[in-house]
DNA sequence: CGTTAACCGAGACGGTACGTCCGGTCTTTTG
DNA sequence: CAAAAGACCGGACGTACCGTCTCGGTTAACG
């Protein structure tokens, strides 16, 4: 049986100023270039203290993430409702749109791609800590347009958020066109007239 | 002045081998463990002959698709026409989803999604030689759609596309979701009503 | 101030483990890939523990050769002294020569020459605890020689032991020559010759 | 079949700057702490080129040694020879006392010994390279003395070799005595006695 | 006879070095 | 003169131990 490491004894310190060196790592360098050796080194940490506790570098990569995002907002993820969809909607779509766009999130939301892709254990974890909430708070706000009339009853609202964000998505991964205000109003148009009731 | 290599001395043998070898060894290993030395070594072919040629891993991942593809089809991408653009497009759409869903491509389409995501010159490559020919079939036939007055004479084509596209390659690259064809009419579904006139 | 360990609380159960753990692992890895970690794994025992007890790995292999040698043998180790100086010391060297060559001796002996030779510290105590007492012995039977007058009153009888052990000491350390009976007979000989009166 | 590097293709640079900086590096930490890896950063090497070549720290350690022998003595190994094998010895053991006296000497051969002590394939070697030839030359100066009738023409000269330096190098690894002039005459006197026709 | 100080097992920690692998360059030999 | 072969420097990998440092849990002397 291999010996597991216990949980009771972690060093939150050591915990913290590793996932914090590897953010900072992966603005610096970013992520093809982001070593083991050099997270340990900048957290003042020892190499065995992340491979007792994380299984790969991308495990590391995405709890940075986690870490940051769990931090940053109080859970109140919950969309805004003035009653009209479209206009709630393309705030929202501009608000996506503008965060792709900066700069400072490239690199490190490049490399939380990158694992996502490659490694399904890491995916599912990123669904079920971060997607998914994201997702039921957007599901939301569609079925209160449902019920408002906006939005079609028999809509297949999972279907509707892929096609709002998929194309968005797709764009800023590939780099196949720009990512405007013009361009997230567009999405939102679309889709709602495929969702009309 | 580094001097630079004659591409007319250059060995198409070698070239081929390398080629070879580099599908060969995704498919084992996938991409992220595939190494220059082992292609080399594959190949029967010298380290620096393959930095003599290609700048970058991925250069030759992203070669060795281009020449298959190149060498499988002859260039006939031309959608089929038989006047209803649903049906049409259903046919392709649910050929595309099934083309996903086969492992054999697994972890090849999968490498190079990763090399593309990361490396903006891979990714302008990508879109010149395999993307934008595709893309233009397709717009073609949306474009016969319009003509026959089966979709909107002032949609946007290229923003159909994606709407059309990115939702399924988005299911593919996250696995959030299956890969069916009845999720590939539901698109279809979708975006013609998103289009109507 | 560092605190220092109370002997008075030291567990002998431990430390019995710990000497007994050495001198099995020193069997079965050699001295040159003995760890403490493995010490006070095999014990079961707190690598703190060892660490409190004894400065050095060296220092623990050498206890667990202390105690070994002190409870195997109750100090009787005076040398036989029949009358005759010759035929005494060829059956003390020829016993020597056995037991250095008894496999079951080589890997431990080894270690501990090693630590001494590298460790001035460990060689005073090794020549206090195991060295003096023993040569001591022999010195006794070599001056009832010198009073038989079969030995040179005057004979250095430190050098004396020197030429008698440190040759057979040589080719054990050495392995640069058969370690016989014919050899410590031969030894025997040529030392009493350089001795006679 | 592990491929076996070619020897023909052997930096002759990089083998120097190994065996310069095992040596330097001993004499400043000690065999203990000596790592390839310094050894490896001080010659400006990358580490696979040292254990390309060597297969162990002991066989680069080793190789430094014979390196300096080899270049540092011209092959010319006889001993003097003035027709009295007395003063000759005298001046030959004195020379050896003097020289395992040298502070600048003892961290290398203390080295050097606790490798050959450990690993019987470096002790072969160094009994062929180094041992051997220095005792043939002893051994022809003794063989001289037989001639003249200085020494017992059936003496065991590999015996008596033994005899005069072994109580040397048991006293300098152990520590155990002071290596004097004296010591050295008294040595080669008992030695002569033992040995007399 | 409870308090309490020390030892104890366990094992996480910051580190160092290991021996291996591979990247990208350079050199030598072969066709 | 390109290509194969492969040695080279560099540097990251993941592992093994080092010696130190908490942790709870005994355990034994003392008050």
């Amino acid at each position: 049986m291999p010996k597991q490491p216990d949980p009771a004894r972690r060093s939150e310190r050591s915990r913290q100023a590793i996932l914090e060196a590897a953010r900072e790592l992966i603005s610096e360098v970013g992520y093809a270039r982001l070593t083991i050796e050099a997270i340990a080194a900048r957290a003042g940490v020892g190499k065995q203290t992340i491979y007792r506790w994380w299984p790969s570098k991308g495990a590391v990569v995405f709890d940075s993430f986690l870490a940051l995002s769990e931090s940053g907002q109080d859970r109140s993820m919950a969309l805004p409702d003035t009653g009209d969809i479209e206009a709630d909607l393309k705030v929202v779509m501009r608000a996506t749109v503008a965060e792709f766009a900066d700069p400072v999130f490239e690199a490190p939301i490049r490399a939380l791609n990158t694992e996502i892709i490659n490694d399904p254990a890491l995916a599912a974890q990123y669904r079920e800590k971060l997607g998914d909430p994201v997702d039921e708070a957007k599901k939301a706000r569609l079925r209160s347009a449902q019920r408002a009339g906006q939005i079609a009853a028999d809509a297949d609202l999972d279907l509707a958020l892929e096609v709002l964000y998929a194309p968005l998505y797709q764009r800023w991964l590939h780099r196949s066109g720009p990512l405007t205000a013009e361009y997230a109003d567009a999405l939102v148009d679309l889709t709602l007239k495929a969702l009309r009731p």
